[in-house]
DNA sequence: TATTGTTATACTCTATAACTATA
DNA sequence: TATAGTTATAGAGTATAACAATA
């Protein structure tokens, strides 16, 4: 037998190395750039953002389903689409079939902030990831895929 | 030649395979996750935990020494060193060589309380790679550390 | 003058629940 | 009864600046 008897129990966390820690520091700092981009420059925050995008890339969608593929929450949502529609770059539509739901559209004034988006968006990620060849930038992406379906097994503390 | 003139830039950005989006999906998981354990546990939240962690690793430590190993600003850490005080998780002590200055320790109730989570924070942290071979994970902390450089030098968001 | 740390203020984001109107 | 969406409220977290004590 080695002299390895029993792995010794770690007593302490080391900031530095610790996954989730820097899973934190690397989504602040990236959200924090890119939040600057249409924070400075059209005075939006991150739901806005997301609910913008998703609006952008769905076209016309409900609340509801916006909130299926952005992890958010209606109430968010809810506040981030009242937000959008004052500065007038979004409408709403009842849907005639169920008067419950709302669907959401871009106007002329926020399919031209979109745009004006888009590209500035689609730069600063291929920025992020412009020292990455492109197999480590899918093996990063695919891995965080695997994590992200783990942490929600896991513990799943996203809204309901 | 073949077909392909120029190639189109994109119109849109799709949510699912933005990065910036998926690491802060990631990383909201991940935080509330580990947020459960030492908050509905100890009553902390993220910025004490850290605090509280990096005087567990450091021993003795300022607050302005926190602020360079944990990514926080002196306010920040000075509101959790108040509140951990507070608890009773911490002291402070007037370092004599320089009065500004204050070393943080943990009380013994601190330091069991640290001792408590330490196991915890190292099991989460191990059940959320458990999907990934060492190697994976070994990839994926590598490309992080690398992203992490590059969205620094990009721009950095992070507190002065 | 510059630095460590605290306090004040205001703003964003988040979580929960209560509410409405429709189904 | 259940669902889509809104409103209310309170709690975290963050950023900025102003401040006190010390260097």
């Amino acid at each position: 037998m080695s002299s390895a008897s029993k792995p010794e129990p770690q007593r302490s966390v080391t900031l530095a190395t610790f996954l989730p820690y820097r899973l934190n520091v690397l989504a602040t700092v990236v959200s924090g750039g890119l939040g600057r981009i249409y924070g400075e420059r059209f005075g939006i925050g991150i739901p806005e953002w997301r609910v913008l995008a998703t609006i952008g890339e769905f076209k016309r969608i409900t609340a509801k389903a916006i909130g299926q593929h952005s992890e958010m929450g209606k109430v968010k949502i809810s506040r981030a689409a009242a937000s959008l529609e004052e500065r007038g770059f979004i409408q709403r539509e009842a849907n005639v079939d169920d008067l419950r739901e709302m669907f959401l559209t871009l106007t002329p004034a926020g399919q031209s902030v979109y745009d004006e988006i888009v590209p500035l968006a689609l730069n600063y990620a291929a920025q992020l990831t412009a020292d990455l060849s492109p197999d480590e930038e899918a093996t990063f992406g695919m891995l965080l895929d695997r994590l992200l379906a783990r942490a929600r097994k896991e513990f799943d503390g996203s809204e309901p």
